[in-house]
DNA sequence: AATTTAGTTCTCTAAATTAAGAACTAAAGA
DNA sequence: TCTTTAGTTCTTAATTTAGAGAACTAAATT
């Protein structure tokens, strides 16, 4: 695994861009590492070697990374070693998960107006504005996944 | 300030939630604070002894809360204490944000494709797509926001 | 001038996170 | 059966983060 000081320094950036996100530093660099590999699919001893990062760390990250549906794995049969590669498509799905945390968020909003003091009419009405915002984008971003997939399809 | 145990624990999952977005602890409880307070302006003293948190770190987390545009203070002639308050209007330009760190994404991506091997026709060609899918993204979000903005007029 | 008030900054500690290294397990091969 | 390989788990150390408490500043009050 040679890497070229372009790739380096993308998979420094898009460990970045991850870890900004809440993702745990080796794990985000091995996202990093998949996008700019020569080989879409690299062994656990591989990762491990690429980044310099230790059996324990790699071992975690990857586990991690599977649990949270970003990897996955393939095995050839007479060869006990794992092909580690992006599950990529789930970007997508990523961003609809995103996306729900909204969902969250709103429902909260309305817990936070179910009890809100009558008191202040202001406050409450740019609370009642925010929640119609969150319940606009959760009921357009479906609509919007469907425009997207009607584009591919023509 | 005395809170209801249903404010308190509002407090705690919009604290939680907002952490998960990478907020610190006691930023994110000032926050929740706020949503559920009766009072939509609160004094410093008022927000550390209602979530028991030093004057250091009410200090902290409230600068933190200013210099990243989510709340603001206004203060009274005769009076020195600030009267800190959420910038809720704000959640809407923190929305657009968000989606800005989705182009960044984007221009990251093209830089990978720009390097990658063409060896990997298949590999490339999911990069292609998700890197299109960004992009189809960050045209579609300004229109949902004029869309927003339209409906709320009428 | 001395004191009070409102908030900031500094120092230090506790807790959480991250990852290294070694010991381990389980399957395959010699 | 002994060894090698692939990966896991445990223990520990280093780093980072969060926040307490005390010392401090600057304006206002007495």
């Amino acid at each position: 695994m040679v890497l070229t000081e372009k790739q380096k320094q993308l998979i420094q950036k898009i460990g970045i861009a991850n870890e900004k996100h809440g993702m745990q530093p080796a794990a985000a660099r091995i996202i990093g590492l998949l996008y700019v590999s020569d080989k879409p699919e690299l062994t656990f001893e591989e990762i491990g070697e690429a980044l310099h990062i230790s059996k324990s760390a790699t071992s975690n990250a990857l586990n991690l990374l599977m649990q949270t549906d970003r990897m996955e794995y393939t095995t050839v049969s007479g060869d006990r070693k794992r092909y580690f590669r992006l599950k990529i498509s789930n970007w997508k799905d990523g961003f609809t998960k995103e996306m729900e945390s909204l969902t969250n968020f709103s429902q909260l909003i309305m817990e936070v107006l179910a009890i809100r003091t009558s008191e202040t009419p202001e406050f409450n009405k740019s609370l009642a504005e925010l929640k119609d915002f969150l319940i606009f984008i959760n009921q357009e971003l479906p609509l919007l996944m469907e425009k997207w997939k009607k584009s591919r399809e023509s």
